[in-house]
DNA sequence: AACCGTAACAACCGCCGCCCA
DNA sequence: TTGGGCGGCGGTTGTTACGGT
């Protein structure tokens, strides 16, 4: 508001670079480095101002931009990453819930991070790509480019299937959670890795140590869903009375993935966040516990943990299937005693004295086993896109889609979601050499 | 050959967070 | 502590290229 310009516009030129332009400003900037942006111009001889220099250096004229057609995999990798990350456009929180945690995300890391994991391509190319071929493709594939999720998800009817559907996208949503966590802790740690001291003493995270720093890569376990991890005995923090402090426990950042996952969008806040977490009551008797990772929001309101109000009123909002994707925990509530959860999937009370295990979320969410978790979500998936069921939808969805590139019909769109989400949980589960240089 | 619609891409715009005086 | 400068980001727009009729 009241902000001034970026620079004095009067008199200088807009639109596209000619050669000579260019020419001048990579002669600038090879000989001085840019700088001040904002005085870059007139040092140059340009008659542009700072920010269209920056944005032509940054966006075309940098000598490591690698330029021309998206490979194969460079397009899996930009799908992958924002099935995962996704775009800041999402300004609807990203939240997590898996039975007994609810996790909240400010905001999700968009396509500076992915940027990041494709070296030689700048956002703005890949932002660019996105919209003008990625996301058409997915559309005509029948997933929503948003959500990455089959559309006629929202046909399934109340039973054990979508109840499974549920379950599945519990776990989907906790592992973007989990990705966007480990890429803010990992930045974070670089960061500051001397300020974790205190704080990793109090926490039980497998998280790198000042004596074998993010530079020196630690070999840590093979990455998997963290669902499984939880499943496995990673989580092992005790719930303080009345509050919960374990949530951070439920990140197991390896040294390989602190040094690989790296995003430089990511403000952090992880650790601080992973300790403010507490349980915040609603009317001083029913209370909703809310976890919560904040990044650099953009809202203040979005920031930090809600307060009582916000609590009820986005609690409330997210219950409202217009505006999340996932059934909700509406009437998940902390006492004295105990911790109860109430979704469509189950209800699940945990007591509040007891050490909040994974042996006590396995005891009590065991209706989806650890073994073939990945197994399960890629088969439901499937069999929910395929369901003859849902026929009407994914017919409706082909027909419209008319010339749809062969995935007229829904076994072809049943392979498809497979084979898509198969590639993300092969991308978190089996990194091959190539996916390395994203995570 | 001309026109039109669409795709592709470069560049701009406005907002935001960080930094520093 | 605060306010302004700066750089970065995502979203949007404008322009050009291309293919079909």
């Amino acid at each position: 508001m009241g902000r001034s310009p970026c620079c004095d516009k009067v008199g200088l030129k807009k639109g596209p670079w000619t050669p000579e332009e260019d020419q001048k400003l990579l002669a600038y900037i090879e000989e001085h480095g840019h700088g001040s942006w904002r005085a870059l111009p007139a040092k140059a001889g340009l008659q542009r101002c700072g920010k269209s220099c920056r944005l032509r250096w940054t966006n075309y004229l940098r000598p490591d931009i690698k330029r021309g057609k998206f490979t194969l995999q460079e397009e899996q990798t930009i799908i992958q990453l924002h099935a995962l990350l996704g775009n800041r456009s999402a300004q609807i929180p990203l939240h997590v819930d898996i039975p007994g945690l609810v996790f909240f995300f400010s905001e999700s890391e968009g396509w500076s991070a992915i940027a990041t994991h494709l070296p030689k391509r700048t956002d703005n190319e890949i932002k660019n790509y996105w919209n003008t071929h990625l996301k058409k493709r997915l559309v005509k594939m029948g997933i929503d480019p948003v959500t990455h999720k089959p559309k006629n998800d929202a046909l399934l009817s109340n039973d054990g299937q979508s109840k499974n559907a549920a379950n599945l996208s519990h776990m989907a949503q906790w592992e973007s959670a989990r990705l966007e966590a480990e890429a803010r802790l990992a930045r974070q740690s670089k960061l500051r890795s001397n300020s974790f001291q205190n704080s990793l003493a109090s926490q039980e995270f497998t998280a790198p140590s000042p004596s074998s720093p993010l530079s020196k890569p630690v070999v840590g376990p093979a990455r998997c869903l963290n669902v499984l991890k939880a499943w496995n005995g990673v989580w092992t923090k005790p719930m303080n009375e009345g509050s919960v402090t374990s949530v951070g426990a439920g990140i197991s950042v390896t040294g390989a993935v602190a040094r690989d996952l790296e995003s430089p969008t990511s403000t952090l806040g992880y650790f601080e966040n992973a300790q403010h977490i507490s349980s915040s009551g609603i009317g001083g008797s029913s209370n909703t516990v809310l976890y919560e990772f904040v990044g650099n929001s953009s809202g203040s309101s979005e920031g930090g943990i809600m307060n009582n109000e916000e609590s009820e009123e986005d609690w409330k909002e997210f219950g409202n299937s217009s505006t999340g994707h996932l059934p909700q925990y509406n009437k998940d509530v902390i006492n004295e005693n105990s911790i109860s959860f109430t979704s469509g999937l189950q209800d699940l009370t945990l007591p509040m004295d007891t050490i909040w295990t994974a042996e006590s979320l396995r005891s009590n969410t065991e209706q989806i086993s650890p073994a073939n978790f990945v197994e399960t979500f890629t088969d439901l998936l499937l069999s929910n896109s395929g369901d003859g069921d849902l026929s009407e939808g994914g017919g409706t969805e082909s027909d419209n889609g008319g010339e749809g590139s062969g995935s007229g019909n829904a076994s072809e769109n049943c392979e498809d979601n497979k084979n898509y989400w198969n590639s993300i949980f092969n991308l978190v589960n089996n990194p091959s050499p190539s996916d390395s240089a994203m995570f």
